[in-house]
DNA sequence: TAGATTGTTAATCGATTAACAATC
DNA sequence: TAGATTGTTAATCGATTAACAATC
């Protein structure tokens, strides 16, 4: 039985908050931690964070309060970061080449092993270790590789042609930079980072303060 | 009295999708639609959507359905988008210079009018029409333009004192793509890309299809 | 008129918060 | 032991869905 099988998204996408704070805290030395104080850095309710740290287990101790590291490992284990990752990224344009040199992802293994563009320009550069190879040669790539994650960050005009090709050569997770929603089968996951709709949501507010202000 | 003043989070980030939709039907000259065919191309509901357009007033005609062009037009309206937008980006690094370059903003009229970073081999380059201009200058030139939006694209080290920095010069709206939250006063608003959070939520759904299959 | 679809109220569902017994 | 804080149940709150009268 999966015990994580009715967890909400809205838990999950707390998870990693949690994860990158207890990190700060373990950098520093302090290894001893509680709801309350959690609640302090993260901004959510204390009877929150306990809530959905016990959807996965009592990490904590009764009338003492949860360890640093160990709570911070189960968490990285609930997300999966204590394994290993092989990422492909599609369309080495400016998003696809921000993704490559990104080196915000050390916290976990996640390893970019090539990008793929029809551009014939950009075909032999490379970005840290990943060569950018011609997209033609991404299925053969992908028969041959295993890769854990796809990322789309093709003009949305192609970007749901390139998932569907990723899906036939077996992708299962798409990191979706494209602004489009992509229609995929049951069994494949998408994550969409929609920058423009960030934008236009903090648009949205940053007009709204204006008029109050006035 | 402000209309939109309860308005939940959840509403204002489902106003960008419908615009989105509503564009694509536009474009292809289609000019009536309804919630029911709204609801098919976003996910939502049909009732969610009539339930969120009806925050803002009565877009549509009862036993009709709702007018494309108009109803983007007015969503445009609530989110802000027939007004001009000017921009910059602090850190010029590869997520700074990818979002200037980036073109999926079109929609609306947002304006880079220039990107700032400590690093003096930048300096002078522009991207697009916006100049790269040192960092020490930012103070002086927020004195001189009006800036609605500021993007923060620094290392997480100084994001914090930067943001401070931009608050102190009258900015009210923050893009943020540095992977810490950002403390602020009141009347500030933040918007976050966590790339990091965005990723781990994807690799727990990555392995969790995983252990489901097997 | 009959059919369709909105606008809106009521019902349901799920997520957050409050409370407190368990226990370190 | 007394104080603190978890784990967990119950209460509350808010968001989504269902239903239907209004009306084009």
């Amino acid at each position: 039985m999966n015990k994580h099988e009715k967890i909400s998204p809205a838990v999950i996408r707390r998870l990693p908050k949690y994860y990158r704070y207890l990190g700060e805290l373990n950098k520093v030395g302090i290894n001893k931690t509680s709801s309350r104080e959690l609640s302090e850095m993260t901004g959510f309710s204390a009877s929150q964070i306990r809530q959905d740290l016990n959807n996965f287990g009592g990490f904590g101790q009764q009338g003492f309060g949860y360890d640093v590291g160990n709570l911070r490992n189960e968490i990285g284990k609930i997300l999966g970061l204590d394994k290993k990752y092989k990422i492909i990224i599609v369309g080495a344009g400016n998003i696809g080449q921000a993704i490559a040199n990104y080196t915000g992802f050390y916290e976990a293994d996640y390893e970019v092993v090539a990008l793929f563009d029809k551009n014939p320009k950009l075909k032999g550069f490379s970005i840290k270790d990943a060569l950018i190879l011609d997209s033609d040669n991404m299925e053969e790539f992908l028969k041959n590789e295993h890769i854990d994650i796809a990322v789309i960050c093709t003009p949305k005009s192609v970007s749901q042609q390139v998932a569907e090709q990723l899906v036939r050569c077996g992708i299962k997770a798409i990191w979706n930079f494209a602004p489009k929603d992509l229609k995929m089968p049951e069994g494949v996951y998408v994550e969409n980072v929609h920058l423009n709709e960030s934008l236009f949501s903090l648009t949205y507010y940053y007009n709204k303060m204006k008029k109050e202000s006035e």
